[in-house]
DNA sequence: AAGCTTAATTTAGGTTATGAGTTAAGACGT
DNA sequence: ACGTCTTAACTCATAACCTAAATTAAGCTT
C-alpha cells in the first residue's frame, strides 16, 4: 500500500530537528524549557538538538526570561537571515518575483508586465530569470544562499511527470509546458537550487494558511474569487494535490445542470455564476452598465450601484450570493474543514459586500453538522500574497528536512 | 502547526514492524531476501523484525522457493489465525455482525431484523450485543483474542468529541447518539477490545479499496448509491475524515441551485436526482408503474422498462446518468482521485445500465486534465461487504501499530 | 566430497533518545 | 554579605535501534 515510511534512526533526528524548528519558526521565541514538552523530546535532546542547529546557524538566542527565583531562560528563535527564499507570482498580467528572508520579510522584489498577447512562454522564462537576477543583486544576495524557488502559476501544475513540473494553462493557453526544466535550461540559478512549482491560487491559500485567517487550522478551504474561481484545500496541515496535484477545482464545480456555459466549455460551473468575469458578463446580460474601465472598476461599479438600491443590482448580487453559498455548501459537505476563506480580488470585494448573504445560503445547502462547524471568513492576505505563498514551498520542504541539506534525495524507486 | 509528530527511537521499531506486517498482509508469502527492498530495511533487520513477529505469533511460514543453486528462501505469511476481528453492519433494515480471521475470511456471522419502526437505539445496542456474543459463541473465539469490533453505522460519525464516537443519523432519527459509550456501558465486550465506529458508507468504501476495485489507488474516490447517497474519500491511501469525520457528504452536493428538494431540507442535491428513493418517485411523477414491491424490485422493474425502449424510461434514466456524470465531475474537479468506483446496491445496478453514459457525463463536466486522468469504474465487492470494511478499521489500526498491543494510549494532550 | 551459490543469522560499530545527576544563574531571606 | 532555594541547561551512562560486514545454513553441481 505505501512503499518507504520511516526507516532509520537517523531520520529520527530529522524529524525531531524538523519539530524544534518548526515550533520555532511558528511560535515564535520559545526558551528550551518550553520546547521540550511541545516537541514531545526530552530535556537532554532538546539541548542536543538545539546545539546542533545552532552550531549550523540555523538558530540563534533572542533575549531572556527572568523565572521567579531561578536562572532565566534564555529565548531561542531561527535565524532569519540565515538564508534566502523567492517566491514567483506568474499572473494574468504580470510576472512578479520577490526575495525574502526566512522569515518571509520582503528585502526586494522586481515586476515585469506581461502584454495581453504575452503568454509567449519564451517571454514569460525570459522575464522570470531576468527578475530573479535583479532582486539577488538589488539585495546583494549570493544564488547560492537560497534555499529555494517557488513558482506560483494559473493553471493545473502536474508535478507526476518524471521531467519536472508540467503546466497546463486552459485559460492562458499553455499546454503541457514543462516549466520547470525550461526554466531549469534558461540557467537563470544554480544547479542545486530547488524550484518548486505549484498553481498560484494554492500558494495564495498557503500564504492564507500560514500567515493569514487559516492559522492553526488542520484543514480549510481557501476559495479564490477573481476573473476565474479556484481553491486552495489544506488538509492535515498541508495542501492536497490530489493524484496529479489538480485538485481544488472547485470553479467548475456543477451547480446548474445544463446551467450558463462556461469557459471551460461545461455548462452550469460555479465560475460561471460567481466569478468577478460572470458577474459583470450577467450585469451586462441585464443591461446594467459597465463601461470598458477594467474589470476590477466596473466590479467596484456594480457594487456601488446596490448599495445605491438599485434593483437590478441587488438582485444580480443576491443570486450570486446564493451561488456562492451553495459552491461552498458542497465544498463543506465534501471536506468538512474547520474553515473556509473567500480570497481573491473580486472575493474579497464581493465577500466584504454580502459575506452574510452567503453564510445563510451555504448553511441553507450544505449538512447541519458540517456547516455547523464551520466558520466562513474573508481571508487577510490581499491577493500580492501569491508570491509569499510561492516562498513557502521551499520554506515548507526546508522546515519539514529539519534544516539539513537535501543529501542524494535521488534514491527513487 | 502540529505537535507530537514522531519521537523515540522506539517507534522506529513500530513502525517497521508496520512495514514488514503491511507488506506481508497485502502482497501475499514473501521471503525475507524479498522484504529487504521492499521495505527499505537491511537483510539483518528484517531478520530481527521477523524473528520478533514470530515470536510475538503474528507470522508464520509458508513453504519455501528453490533458488537455483542456493539456499531455497523460506516463505512468510501473517498467521491468519493469530487474532480475530469482527465487523458491525447497522444498515436501514437489519443488523448484521460477522466474526473475521485476519484474513477477512468470514468465521460466523449473525442476523437480526430491525423493523421499521426499529431505529430505537436501545434495540440496536441490543441486537449488536447479542450477535456479537452469538458469533463469538459460534465459532468458538475467546472475546480476549478479537483485535476489535469496526461498526458501519448510517449517518454522519463525529470522533471528535471526548466521550467517544457520536452519531448523527439525520435520515435514521439518530441526533447525537454516543453509540461508542452506550456499546461500551451495555457490557457485551471486555474493556480492552477497542471499538472503531464509522458510516457504513466509509467502511464498505475502505473494503473496496483494500480488496475490491480500488486495490493499490492512493487517491479514489467510492460513489455509494443507495436508497441515498455517499461517498467514501481516499485520500493517500487512507479514509479522509475532515475536521469531523463527516467529509465525504457527497450525497448533498448541489447540483440545481433552488432545484428539487431533497430530504436533507436543500434543493438540488445530487441525492435528489440520482438516489434509488429519487428515481423512483421522479418515474412515478411522470407516470411510470411502481407498484408497491420494495426499492430494489421497482428499480429493476424501471430498467426493465428501459431495456424495452420505453421512452419515458429512457429519457429519465438519460437525464439520471447526466446528473450522476455532473456529480462525478465535481468529484474529480476537486479530488483528482485516480479512480473513481460506483458501488451501493442502486448505483451497481444503475451503473451496469448506463456506465458508459455517466462517463460521457463526467467528461463532458468535468476538466479534461484530470478526468482524462480518472477512471470510472463500478465496485466488484456487493453491498454486503460493509461488514469487511467496519472490520477493515481495526485491522488496519492493528497493522499501523506492527501489531504490538496499545500500551498507554491515554498518553493525552 | 569439495566447491559454489544463495539465504538467513550473528556480530561489531555507530546514532540516537532518555533520564539521572551536575553545573549555571539568579532571587530571597536573614 | 552570605547561604539557601529555585529553575535552567548541560553531561554522561545506558539502552534501543539500524547498518554493514562477516558468518553460518542449506542445497546444488561436478
Amino acid at each position: 500500500m505505501s512503499d518507504r515510511e520511516k526507516r532509520t534512526v537517523r531520520d529520527l533526528r530529522r524529524t525531531n530537528r524538523s519539530a524544534v524548528l518548526r515550533k520555532l519558526y511558528f511560535d515564535g521565541p520559545l526558551s528550551r524549557q518550553e520546547l521540550a514538552p511541545a516537541t514531545g523530546l526530552s530535556s537532554g535532546s532538546i539541548s542536543n538538538v538545539v546545539a546542533e542547529l545552532t552550531a549550523d546557524g540555523l538558530l540563534e538566542e533572542a533575549g531572556s526570561v527572568d523565572s521567579d527565583g531561578g536562572r532565566p531562560r534564555t529565548l531561542l528563535r531561527v535565524a532569519r537571515r540565515c538564508a534566502y527564499l523567492i517566491g514567483v507570482d506568474v499572473g494574468e498580467t504580470r510576472v512578479r518575483v520577490e526575495l525574502f528572508d526566512l522569515a518571509l520579510t520582503e528585502l526586494a522584489r522586481a515586476e515585469r508586465p506581461l502584454a495581453r498577447y504575452g503568454y509567449d512562454v519564451e517571454r514569460v522564462i525570459g522575464h522570470i530569470r531576468g527578475a530573479l537576477a535583479d532582486v539577488l543583486h538589488d539585495a546583494n544576495v549570493a544564488a547560492s544562499r537560497l534555499l529555494g524557488v517557488g513558482v506560483g502559476v494559473p493553471g493545473i501544475v502536474d508535478r507526476s511527470s518524471p521531467g519536472g513540473a508540467v503546466v497546463h494553462g486552459q485559460t492562458v493557453g499553455w499546454d503541457a509546458v514543462p516549466l520547470e526544466s525550461l526554466l531549469r535550461a534558461s540557467g537563470g540559478l544554480p544547479e542545486e537550487v530547488p524550484l518548486f512549482i505549484d498553481n498560484g491560487a494554492k500558494t495564495l491559500g498557503q500564504a492564507e494558511v500560514w500567515f493569514g485567517a487559516g492559522r492553526g487550522a488542520r484543514h480549510a478551504v481557501i476559495a479564490l474569487i477573481g476573473s476565474g474561481v479556484g481553491a486552495c484545500i489544506i488538509t492535515d496541515g498541508g495542501l492536497y494535490g490530489g493524484a496529479h496535484s489538480s485538485a481544488g477545482e472547485w470553479g467548475h464545480t456543477v451547480l446548474q445542470v445544463g446551467g450558463r456555459l462556461c469557459r471551460c466549455g461545461a455548462k452550469g460551473c460555479l465560475e460561471a455564476y460567481v466569478s468577478a468575469e460572470a458577474v459583470l458578463e450577467r450585469w451586462a446580460e441585464i443591461g446594467g452598465d459597465v463601461g470598458d474601465a477594467d474589470e476590477e472598476t466596473a466590479l467596484a461599479t456594480l457594487l456601488a450601484h446596490a448599495d445605491a438600491a438599485d434593483e437590478k443590482a441587488v438582485a444580480l448580487l443576491d443570486e450570486t450570493a446564493e451561488y456562492l453559498g451553495a459552491g461552498i455548501a458542497d465544498l463543506v459537505n465534501l471536506f468538512n474543514p474547520e474553515r473556509i476563506i473567500i480570497s481573491g480580488w473580486a472575493g474579497l470585494l464581493l465577500g466584504r459586500h454580502f459575506l452574510p448573504a452567503v453564510r445563510r445560503s451555504a448553511a441553507a445547502y450544505a449538512l447541519r453538522h458540517p456547516v455547523e462547524r464551520t466558520t466562513i471568513e474573508l481571508g487577510l492576505l490581499g491577493p500580492d500574497a501569491v508570491t509569499v505563498g510561492a516562498a513557502t514551498l521551499p520554506l515548507a520542504d526546508f522546515l519539514a528536512r529539519g534544516g539539513r541539506g537535501r543529501e542524494s534525495a535521488t534514491a527513487g524507486h
